[in-house]
DNA sequence: AACCGTATCAACCGCGTCGTG
DNA sequence: TCACGACGCGGTTGATACGGT
């Protein structure tokens, strides 16, 4: 371990002292817990360790599926991603995915070529009000020493009135996107799929489902419901992890 | 048994954000 | 508006565990 170990005497004081001040004002527990530990110490001990529920031992296969999808969501954001995880610590999900499953992004990372460029609409911005855009990005994948990692730099807003000569089994025009789901991706995040998700094309129908034909892709996506409307917009619903609502729709 | 390399994970560190005066 | 302190987060470290030779 990096640092003075904790021992169970501290442990009991410090859960005593929380248990009596409750948590919060960490400046005041190490005077408070008779502690020779400094506030940052006592806290990370606390939410980390201490803290009723917490649960130990291994990740399951369900937790793990999780882990991947809300890091494709949200990134390296752990405190978010552990919050979806019962008693889960932030912690434990960064040291999870740094020893486990940050590999299995790097062993696939040779199936992009550095410093390839490529042009393309997405639905991949997601601000605070859980509303994500879509827009046509620019991807530069640049490979360092350890991974791939691609400087995509929204070019511009996308334009559905510009469909494309691609005909649906209905008769309705295809449009090319990517879809940059948690659902998307029923295996690891590769590199390899962000690459083969580039031949994906949807259809709106006028009852409002979407079609979603995939090309060079094995794995299935689920049918996504729509309804018309006159936003290019639509909504994660966070908790089962799923689209919700209106998309682009006015401009078919 | 001893050694070595790798994996694990608790703890530390630095920095950004936020609230307050 | 600015300075300051507290909080919270993500990156990193390093001690220990573990497995292979």
């Amino acid at each position: 371990m990096g640092g003075v170990a904790w021992t169970e005497e501290e442990d009991r004081l410090l859960r005593e002292c929380i248990q009596r001040y409750g948590e919060g004002k960490w400046h005041r527990i190490p005077l408070l817990a008779g502690l020779n530990r400094c506030r940052k110490s006592c806290r990370l001990r606390w939410f980390n360790y201490l803290r009723p529920n917490i649960k130990r031992g291994s990740f399951t296969n369900e937790e793990v599926e999780h882990i991947i999808k809300l890091h494709k969501l949200y990134g390296n954001r752990w405190s978010l991603i552990a919050s979806r995880l019962p008693g889960r610590t932030a912690n434990d999900v960064k040291n999870y995915w740094n020893c486990h499953l940050s590999k299995r992004l790097l062993n696939n990372a040779h199936l992009i070529e550095p410093n390839e460029t490529t042009k393309n609409t997405t639905i991949i911005a997601q601000d605070k009000n859980n509303t994500i855009e879509c827009e046509s990005y620019e991807y530069n994948w640049k490979r360092s020493s350890e991974t791939i990692q691609n400087n995509n730099n929204p070019i511009e807003t996308i334009s559905m009135h510009d469909p494309k000569p691609n005909q649906a089994s209905n008769g309705g025009t295809l449009l090319p996107i990517e879809i940059m789901s948690p659902f998307v991706r029923d295996e690891a995040y590769n590199d390899q799929m962000v690459a083969q998700e580039y031949n994906k094309y949807a259809c709106i129908e006028e009852n409002g489902t979407m079609e979603v034909l995939q090309r060079d892709l094995d794995f299935e996506l689920e049918e996504i419901k729509i309804t018309t409307g006159e936003h290019s917009k639509c909504k994660w619903d966070f908790d089962e992890l799923a689209f919700d609502l209106e998309l682009w729709t006015n401009s078919l």
